[in-house]
RNA sequence: GCCCCUGUCGUCUAGAGGCCUAGGACGCCACCCUUUCAAGGUGGAGAUCACGGGUUCGAAUCCCGUCGGGGGUACCA
């Protein structure tokens, strides 16, 4: 039987990096084995969920590349196992909660949420852990008819049978849980007859062929729950294998309130849909090997639930953003320009940089930054000086640390000539080549006896505005000589007060 | 509270009884390179393998207990 496996988001805020690896780790399966990669969209909590959140998710997921095979995608429903959308299965749901009322697997609850509370408030009260009673097991089945039909709101329980249940975890071994632990019988239908999750996850995975239900281990203790529904439809129970959970820095489940969570602000940081996938799958999950920087594909060959980690995983931003430099490196100059492309027209239309970036020009400054942006981002700070002019740094830092306001005038003065004469429209970046005008300016330092570099972070923020740059020459030759030229003298012009 | 999972450097991890005086990576420190910032290179600090008992000639690896951490416990998902 080939694998089918699924990952089930649900649209009640924004894409949860949480929900992405266990997305990838979902695919990476099915794709080992050959096997189908489903999206189910589980928006049966109606009060919650939101197409807009939706629409997040399933382009948070494409731009990944986790898009479905089967199930819901950005732009509709493929496959013939649907509706893969929870708001639209309701029928079924109800059709299948009949049938576990009528064969006795399912009973309806008259008890008022005040009557549940104060039950659940006594049982506190005497320290015994929260449990329904389930009294109403008790309810002839023609009475609760015959209630219903006088218009009595009622919801409808799975009864859960006595004994322990028994977990054949691919990452955990087994696991044996005792049904008298879960709580009492369950509610599957409210009063409204809308469904609840515990009851809609295991009629979908029946459905839709599920073999694998890989997901997080906070769905570990609920498990016993899904199996039992399972065998009360007479279904063939999936393998399940429970991932570790990834962790805030103190080691509590990962949140909101204490981490990054949104995919979506991770991509507008810069970081690369490549970087994402290899540390979101080594957060949980290892080779074996010491290999580290791994493709998709690669991945995909090595993948195996053997070695997924027991223990949860601390999501380390500082190894992302490690990472993320190592694919920035890789990147082809011409693609590194696509990436950085929506980054530059931010950056234009809201003011960072002067005026929007033509490709041509970003391509020239690409071999001067690739190799020092950890971020996509990084590179409109550090070119911004190539689209904006006027930087106007003040006194203090036009002066270099070691040097006063004279010597920084007189350096700048003595230097305009030889940059003059060096530096002309549209040059070419030298890069690692000799550069006849460090050479000259060097010169220039030492019959003045000043450290070279002095003088060079002296024209560096004369020209740039700011202290950390690319490579000075190069950088001169992009701007030009008029441009370089001018700001030289707007600085000088301020050092004289 | 009850149930379940879990415990190797700060972090991600290798490790499936002798290959471990525990390896790699991020981060940190130093040095090299160097016009700034990075990148890169080299080296270093950093783990009594949570702790205590066993089993064994031999344990990070097997067993038991303790402690720590986490998750679950809804007419949420």
């Amino acid at each position: 039987m080939s694998v089918r496996v699924r990952i089930a988001p649900s649209p009640t805020g924004p894409f949860h990096i949480g929900t992405a690896r266990t997305a990838l780790f979902n695919m990476l399966f099915a794709r080992r084995h050959g096997g189908t990669y489903i999206v189910r969209v589980e928006d049966t909590d109606v009060a919650r969920s939101t197409s807009a959140f939706e629409s997040d998710i399933l382009a948070g997921l494409r731009w990944l590349g986790l898009g479905a095979d089967e199930g819901v995608q950005l732009d509709g429903e493929v496959g013939d196992r649907g509706p893969y959308r929870q708001s639209q299965r309701t029928a079924r749901y109800t059709e299948i909660a009949a049938q576990l009322h009528a064969q006795g697997s399912a009973y309806y609850c008259f008890c008022t949420p005040a009557e549940l509370e104060a039950e659940r408030t006594a049982r506190e009260a005497a320290k015994l852990p929260p449990r329904y009673s389930n009294r109403c097991r008790s309810v002839d089945p023609n009475d609760a008819a015959t209630r219903r039909a006088a218009g009595e709101s009622a919801a409808l329980r799975f009864r859960i049978p006595d004994g322990p249940v028994v977990i054949d975890d691919l990452v955990r071994g087994r696991v044996e849980i005792d049904a008298a632990t879960l709580g009492g019988d369950l509610v599957i239908l409210r009063a409204d007859g809308s469904p609840l999750y515990h009851f809609t996850v295991v009629v979908d995975d029946v459905d839709m062929g599920i073999t694998h239900v890989i997901r997080g281990e906070d769905h570990l203790s609920n498990t016993p729950k899904h199996i039992l529904i399972f065998q009360a439809l007479g279904a063939t129970l999936p393998r399940f294998a429970h991932l570790p959970l990834i962790l805030n820095a103190d080691r509590t489940k990962m949140s909101k309130r204490k981490s990054q969570t949104a995919l979506a602000d991770y991509r507008a940081e810069g970081f690369l849909q490549e970087a994402l996938i290899n540390f979101l799958a080594l957060l949980g999950w290892s080779t074996g090997s010491e290999d580290e920087v791994l493709p998709m594909d690669e991945l995909v060959q090595r993948f195996d639930l053997d070695h997924v980690q027991k223990a949860g995983a601390v999501f380390d931003r500082q190894r992302l953003e490690w990472l993320n430099g190592q694919w920035i490196r890789k990147l082809a100059p011409a693609d590194l320009l696509a990436r950085l492309r929506p980054f530059y027209d931010d950056a234009a239309t809201d003011g960072r940089i002067g005026r929007p970036a033509r490709d041509e020009e970003i391509l020239a400054l690409i071999p001067l930054i690739q190799e020092r942006i950890p971020l996509l981002s990084s590179a409109i700070t550090l070119t911004d000086f190539f689209f904006t002019d006027g930087a106007a740094p003040d006194v203090a830092t036009l002066t270099p640390k070691r040097w006063d306001v004279a010597t920084t005038l007189a350096a700048l003065e003595a230097a305009r000539p030889i940059i003059a004469d060096a530096i002309g429209e549209g040059d070419a970046v030298l890069l690692h080549a000799d550069d006849p005008l460090e050479g000259t300016l060097r010169a220039l330092a030492e019959t003045h006896g000043w450290k070279a570099g002095d003088l060079f972070m002296a024209l560096r923020v004369a020209a740039t505005g700011r202290t950390a740059t690319p490579p000075l020459f190069d950088s001169m030759r992009l701007l030009g000589r008029a441009a370089v030229l001018a700001r030289i003298d707007a600085a000088i012009a301020r050092l004289r007060g």
